[in-house]
DNA sequence: GACGAACCTGTACTCGGTATAAAATGGGTG
DNA sequence: CACCCATTTTATACCGAGTACAGGTTCGTC
């Protein structure tokens, strides 16, 4: 939103991009662990200390926008009309996000590229677990604030718990349909044809519960 | 089962159970982090490397009987007796693995600080997560093979993601009790609630397949 | 007793990540 | 401009997990 003022920050947030982006571009070319981060330093023509002042971890410079995902599940839950359940507000989310064609939900070669580089590395596949357990517990908090009850209310708990499986499933075989099809039709579809059903479980699951 | 017969392996297994035990040891007193691979060597008396001969990774010293859980969900669902669905074979099989106080389900002094540990790092957190996808993966297996269909079957595959985000739901919320009651029998009978009531979403999810 | 396989071990290396302190850089003030 | 202070960048040195490799020991077998 606000551009950044001063020069100091400008230069700050220029030099996070060139990391970011020289490190982008290896793990595009030559996988995840085949890249040091002497190399992304290098790449980037930084020292290597650098990279670590922006990046705590190599697996931040590939993941980077988890924020953006999370605010987005918040803002979903936050912004319900109050007419339908939060449950319901989150299946109406993923139909939305495919619609809108919207990244990790759009079926491109780039996107297949970008879940095979995971798949190689099981350090970016313990990573995309301990999102989507962190996205669990935003959901679990958001939901539990919407219901007006206690942050740990297990119920919530739950019904995340659920949600998250049946996300994750759905994008796994989302991808799995579009790698043997290159149909993105076909992937967007079962996606959705799987939030659909696994819907119907959470909200089975969640009878007498506030979040139904 | 079958006695180990000669020499050679029996020494093997006492190396490796030695390596184990002192791992084990210097896990409970420091924690896991605390505890590097030079200390374990020079406890059990052995060189780095045979250590790393046993045990790949060091994580593998503390979660060792993974294949047992493996096999429990396994035969759970294979001896199966027919009469029932696989999805409430799974429920029954909380229901005795909680009355014969198995180990895994059992909530005392030591089974809390097995949780405490693992909370307490970063890595044990990682490895139980890909545990978790792992024991999915054997559920979905499992489950399509009972129902006759193929083994990459999307709706096995979504049941078995739902039962495990129910049953680590349900262990988490057992432990997170009897951390703060202290009473095992409030916690098993929150650990069942969850389950059951899980599984009720999980029927839901899976109407019209043959999964139940 | 001799041979070959399995096991144990030391050395040396790679790589991710931390600690620390020193240099460079920019903003603000007199 | 000169000065000072905070932020950023950087080099050096270190730690610990894990790998590659090669020499040495122990055991089963012929």
């Amino acid at each position: 939103m606000s551009e950044p003022i001063d020069r100091r920050t400008r230069k700050r947030l220029a030099t996070r991009q060139a990391i970011s982006n020289a490190a982008t571009r290896l793990f595009w070319e030559r996988g995840f662990e085949a890249v040091t981060v002497d190399d992304i330093a290098e790449a980037a023509d930084v020292g290597r200390m650098t990279v670590f002042n922006h990046f705590p971890r190599k697996e931040d410079m590939f993941f980077d926008r988890e924020e953006e995902g999370r605010e987005v599940l918040r803002s979903a839950l936050r912004d319900g009309d109050g007419a339908t359940t939060p449950i319901e507000a989150l299946r109406q989310l993923a139909h939305r996000l495919v619609a809108e064609r919207a990244p990790y939900v759009v079926f491109s070669p780039e996107s297949q590229n970008f879940v095979r580089t995971i798949e190689a590395s099981e350090t970016l596949k313990a990573r995309a677990r301990a999102i989507r357990d962190e996205l669990a517990e935003v959901v679990a908090s958001a939901l539990a604030e919407t219901a007006g009850r206690a942050s740990g209310d297990p119920d919530a708990r739950l019904a995340a718990a659920l949600l998250l499986a049946v996300w994750s499933t759905a994008f796994a075989e989302a991808h799995r349909i579009f790698r043997q099809t290159g149909d993105a039709e076909d992937a967007s579809s079962a996606l959705l044809g799987i939030v659909d059903q696994g819907t119907v479980g959470v909200l089975a699951a969640m009878a007498g519960t506030p979040y139904c």
